[in-house]
RNA sequence: GGGCGAUUAGCUCAGCGGUAGAGCGUCUCGUUUACACCGAGAGGGUCGGCGGUUCGAUCCCGUCAUCGCCCA
């Protein structure tokens, strides 16, 4: 017998144990099944379950339990990425509480100490996924250092240099002057800042008392400046293009240039560039020639040389601002300063302001390879659900810079390229190939040194798709799964991985790795505010699993993954959803309670009562409903669909309609009925499942499910798939006018206040055969849920008193002279009939009106006129009543 | 400044050329032996404003307003 109520901690750690040891996650690479592959985005190995992971990661576990039970070979690759930076410095966190630093350490063993922590806490993610009930291939697993990944990851980089798409260059980066590294334009936020525009006069050279004037937000800069712009086609500085100004402080002779990038409308017009020290001036002195002079260190000190008037040099960015815009104001320069609000560019793991730095790094020619990916959803080869997000794929793509691949840091893949003494470069995929090309090279065995960075995380992420599959070996696992089904992932990753994915497989393999890119919501609070530690209104998934259960929190997200809109998640909802897996438990509790237990060889298209008919035929339409929506990525639809049938259908109509069934005597209306019930339960189950696979699976056991499917679980049964022949129209009109007759008499009665413990008689007047035959068929359960004492139909003028209703051609008539409150009785018809009234008034406007008669559809018309008839005669109906009413 | 999206019941959201829907909340009634994490019923919306297309617009187009996000 099953409990009261569904208790979710006993049940889900029990069954994800069950199916994970017994093989059920596995995809088969030797089967005959159709594959069907998701490329899990692998998650930051230092994170945590957060809400982004776990609507992410339910949208993937339903298409992956849904085609396993259609039958297809789904593999669900999990994994993690290793987080460059993230990782390193959560490991130097732990150092620096040791009071040391990786220095100390040294590479190797700083190394060995990241593996040592991923082995003690880079499994807290894919714990939290086994809780979200996530069915992944866990034997499958990979990380982005294992060693076929990071073999993947030289062979690309060195197939890449040799194509000459990955290149050394010296340009600007982005310097994190904490973490000591280059990061890409991707990782850099902009935040708006309170800032100044000072506003400094730079004397002419061989005009003692002529200045012009520049504004800047950064006065440290000046050290560095080279030039200074002017639009060309400003008429108060044109005079001064091609002429020289003297840099203050510094005493420096700087050109002054025509250039388009300085704006008349903005300070004065004239700007200073310093073309190693801003992605602007940069271009400007690429256009001019102009040399890029470095004021800064890698710590963005001020740099100690004899360039830097000696009072400047090694002072802190910050400290030398204050110093330069004192020393400027001293010597008369200082024009004004003025309040200004801009963005500047911070490091999205340190926090710090960036420093654009000229430094050697090395790149990827994105912009090359970024060409056949954009062909390919141009093309539709790839396509983006919903479409629109094809838009920010191409913005960004069609833009693309060169891809800064070089990192400053330890943890990562070490780039394979190494320097002979006089600097030249050997690019291989192992030390043994690189001295082998550089004895080659010099004639002699040469000493070489290793270049120390490594790569962006996003590198070898870009080919997860096929390096988890065992690229570059031709396995049969990338024969069969590359390229997958569908990427499912947030907006937010679009660049960061989705572009880059597609350059890389479409580059090594010839073909995109995936055919459709589900673009889901961002999970919000449920003010639309984004969730972050700081605003505090962060909800943890595993607080929500842990009070309202698993399956409640993975319907609940699926119920509002609407696409095209962002999810604002309150706690109600959730709970709402647990309410939903309690009702289907008690469902459930009340099959076992009647012997509803399934029947082996029980055919649905079979059956021969009515209700049983019709609820065979709405079960059908569910699942297909179901089907058709999960395999759109309508996720609501479906979750929408399921709700609907298991509370309302089943629950609410079908589960009582039997109850005069199986508490009568009719043997074999009884067992047709347990039967059919059990089957319909099952069948939810089974729908359910990929959405709530727990309490599912857990039911179908306890019930002694699983007949035909060998007891391997809901896990690997078949999805239910039925043809046209289950819907039964007839019965579908019957049970239809049943649900509307009893609903009629319920409304009445409400309206009415009778004592919803009193059991009335009811009369349908003038029925037709088909009704009074329906009415025949169904008097018991009418009886039993209308709360009547009687229902009979009748030829007789309506007794007086008796309350009126129109359900199709007959009137419902409730006689209930002496009880009820004529008065009430009368007001309630009327507004009944100013109803239909009104709808009559509004279909004649449109019936009278010439150019609808003869543009619209005939079938509109004809349901217009048809809805008119409805109305007219229900209306004649109630006013007949009303004049009884009146007149006794 | 450029782009995208949103604006529908008190709240959170579906829908989408031809009768405005759900869940939650509210109100009324209810120990009808599966379920009060429940059942029955009700109330509640000129579908952001203004124009246009159309026989017909919540839906399509334009415009404005407000809000949000992305990019500069």
């Amino acid at each position: 017998m099953l409990d009261k109520t569904y208790r979710p901690a006993d049940v889900e750690a029990k069954r994800y144990d069950a199916w994970e040891n017994s093989g059920a996650f596995a995809a088969n690479a030797d089967s005959n099944a159709t594959p069907y592959t998701i490329m899990m985005p692998p998650p930051n190995v230092t994170g945590s379950l957060h809400m982004g992971h776990a609507l992410t990661f339910t949208l993937q576990d339903i298409l992956v339990r849904y085609h396993r039970m259609r039958g297809d070979d789904a593999l669900w690759q999990p994994g993690t990425d290793h987080a460059g930076i993230a990782t390193q410095m959560v490991v130097e966190r732990q150092l620096a509480a040791e009071g040391k630093t990786r220095h100390d350490l040294g590479r190797a063993a700083f190394i060995d100490k990241v593996w040592q922590w991923k082995a003690e806490s880079g499994g807290t993610i894919t714990r939290q996924l086994r809780r979200l009930g996530a069915s992944p291939d866990w034997e499958r697993e990979r990380f982005t250092m294992d060693q076929g990944l990071s073999e993947a990851v030289a062979k690309v980089f060195v197939t890449l240099h040799k194509q000459k798409l990955i290149y050394r260059d010296k340009r600007l980066v982005n310097w994190d002057p904490k973490l000591h590294t280059a990061i890409s334009d991707l990782e850099v936020e902009s935040r708006e800042v309170q800032g100044h525009l000072w506003h400094f006069k730079y004397p002419l050279e061989n005009q003692p008392d002529r200045f012009i004037t520049v504004a800047t937000t950064r006065p440290e800069t000046m050290l560095g400046d080279t030039a200074i712009a002017v639009h060309p086609e400003d008429e108060r500085y044109r005079d001064l293009i091609g002429g020289h100004a003297i840099l203050p402080l510094v005493g420096r002779r700087i050109v002054i240039v025509g250039d388009e990038y300085a704006d008349p409308e903005t300070g004065s017009g004239a700007v200073k560039i310093t073309p190693a020290h801003d992605f602007n001036d940069f271009e400007v002195g690429r256009r001019h020639q102009l040399e890029m002079i470095n004021v800064l260190d890698r710590d963005a000190r001020i740099i100690d040389d004899a360039i830097i008037p000696e009072a400047y040099r090694g002072l802190d960015r910050y400290e030398a601002r204050k110093r330069i815009v004192a020393d400027m104001e001293a010597l008369g320069l200082l024009e004004r300063i003025e309040p200004h609000t801009h963005m500047l560019p911070h490091g999205d793991r340190s926090g710090m302001v960036i420093e654009p730095w000229l430094t050697d790094q090395w790149y990827c020619d994105a912009v090359t390879l970024a060409q056949p990916a954009i062909k390919a959803v141009e093309e539709g080869r790839t396509v983006f659900v919903p479409k629109q997000w094809e838009n920010t794929y191409f913005e960004w793509m069609r833009n693309i810079q060169p891809w800064c691949i070089s990192r400053q840091i330890w943890w990562g893949h070490q780039i394979p390229a190494w320097y002979g003494p006089d600097g030249a470069v050997f690019v291989e995929e192992t030390e043994d190939a690189a001295k082998a090309a550089a004895e080659a090279h010099y004639g002699a065995p040469t000493d070489l040194t290793r270049d120390p960075d490594v790569l962006d995380t996003w590198f070898s992420s870009a080919l997860w798709p096929f390096s988890t599959l065992g690229w570059p070996n031709q396995t049969k696992e990338l024969e069969r799964y590359y390229p997958g089904d569908v990427l499912v992932t947030g907006f937010d990753i679009i660049f960061f991985w989705v572009a880059r994915m597609m350059m890389m497989g479409l580059h090594f393999m010839g073909d995109v790795p995936f055919r459709h890119v589900y673009i889901h919501a961002l999970v919000r609070d449920e003010r639309g505010q984004k969730m972050s530690k700081s605003k505090g209104n962060v909800i943890d998934p595993l607080n929500l699993i842990d009070e309202y259960g698993c399956d409640a929190l993975r319907f609940t997200l699926a119920a509002m993954a609407a696409q095209g809109r962002d999810i604002k998640l309150a706690v109600g909802r959730v709970e709402g959803n647990r309410n939903f897996a309690t009702k289907l438990w008690n469902a459930a509790r009340y099959c076992e309670m009647n012997g509803c237990v399934p029947v082996p060889g029980f055919d649905a298209q079979a059956v021969k009562l009515t209700a049983n008919r019709w609820i065979a035929g709405e079960v059908a339409k569910t699942a297909a409903r179901t089907a058709e929506a999960i395999e759109a990525y309508r996720f609501n639809d479906a979750a929408g669909a399921l709700y609907q049938f298991t509370w309302n259908t089943f629950c609410d109509w079908y589960l009582e309609f039997t109850k005069p069934i199986l508490n009568g005597d009719d043997e074999a209306a009884k067992a047709e009925t347990r039967a059919t019930t059990a089957w319909v339960l099952d069948e939810i189950l089974h729908l359910l499942h990929p959405f709530m696979p727990f309490i599912t699976e857990e039911l179908r056991e306890q019930l002694g499910g699983g007949t035909g499917t060998g007891g391997t679980g809901l896990i690997r049964a078949a999805w239910p798939v039925f043809g046209p022949e289950m819907e039964d129209a007839a019965a579908q009109a019957e049970m239809d006018w049943v649900v509307r007759l009893i609903s009629t008499v319920r409304t009445v009665r409400s309206e009415m206040n009778v004592p919803a413990g009193a059991q009335i008689p009811m009369l349908l007047k003038d029925a037709g055969t088909e009704t009074a035959r329906r009415l025949d068929t169904h008097r018991d359960l009418i009886l039993r849920m209308a709360r009547l004492s009687s229902a009979d139909t009748t030829t007789e003028p309506a007794p007086k008193g008796a309350i009126q209703a129109v359900l199709d051609e007959a009137a419902v008539l409730l006689p209930l002279a002496g009880v009820i409150d004529i008065d009430q009785e009368k007001a309630r018809l009327r507004k009944e009939i100013d109803k239909l009234s009104g709808e009559v008034a509004k279909i004649d406007q449109k019936l009278n009106n010439a150019n609808f008669v003869s543009r619209a559809p005939e079938e509109v018309i004809e349901e217009q006129r048809e809805r008119r008839a409805t109305a007219e005669a229900g209306r004649a109906k109630l006013t007949e009543a009303l004049a009884r009413l009146a007149s006794a």
